[in-house]
DNA sequence: GTAGTTGCAAATTATTTGCAAGGCA
DNA sequence: TGCCTTGCAAATAATTTGCAACTAC
């Protein structure tokens, strides 16, 4: 009973778009990037298939607190740092960083599937400019 | 220049109500919590006010992706695991579990200002009721 | 042919904001 | 009394959904 998923333009060129860029863009990013090859796709098909690609392991969703959702064209296992003034998402090369060592040292009567880490801070852009912020230290 | 904060009624109620939980609720659930002692607050004057608290350091805000936000009254140190089917939130006590060694193992050019971490699993209750659905494991 | 998919628009959900009246310091 | 705060309602922002037309298989 499993819905066969097709294999449509729309869904291909989102992929495709997703895996050449490396900006995490929103999915609004998602439709001005890719109206550029389908001038007429609309923002709910473009969420539509977002939502299908992650659920088909082909894409990340990044739902990151109080800004729009990004999606990340590589699927592997990897961080992420936001720009706590811009919104910005690069990815996070964690060589040190393995929580699956830790993972079994909690108590908690729930079952476990999975955990998520980000971390937030000021890009090198942002810290140019202004002065730090309240917001700034009251994420997290 | 900094405006000076005045200890309303709203405001001793709504810190002393979550203080008192360990449920972790919504900006909603304060709401109809709170209600039951100050009847004719407006949903607008907890939002107002959480956010209020949360600058001041009193509570901690929760940003679970998807999910609306919810409150916790300990702002001391902790991390979180929500239920991914019912999306109720509970406190993990991870004795063993500490990035503080770890936050300098990573490259980023950000200048880092916090991190987040979070456990989503099954709670107990949801865990004997109904099978995995999709959503459970593409979360994270 | 048929069921998954699309574009469009309206609907929903969570949260924020403008404003006049109210109340803490 | 001054100005922070409230209640109310309308406004935003992000995302979802209903539906008829369309298209991949």
């Amino acid at each position: 009973m499993t819905a066969k998923i097709r294999n449509t333009r729309q869904r291909r060129v989102i992929l495709e778009e997703l895996r050449k860029t490396s900006s995490h863009p929103t999915a609004e990013g998602v439709h001005e990037i890719v109206r550029h090859r389908i001038p007429n796709i609309s923002l709910g098909t473009v969420y539509r298939n977002l939502e299908v690609l992650v659920r088909l392991g082909e894409i990340k969703k990044l739902e990151l607190g109080g800004r729009p959702a990004r999606f990340d064209g590589n699927p592997a296992d990897h961080f992420h740092v936001q720009c706590v003034r811009c919104g910005r998402v690069d990815d996070v090369h964690a060589s040190q960083l393995d929580l699956s060592g830790s993972k079994t040292n909690y108590s908690s009567s729930y079952r476990i599937v999975g955990y998520t880490l980000q971390f937030f801070g000021i890009c090198p852009e942002c810290d140019n400019s202004s002065t730090n912020t309240i917001q700034e230290i009251t994420k997290c």
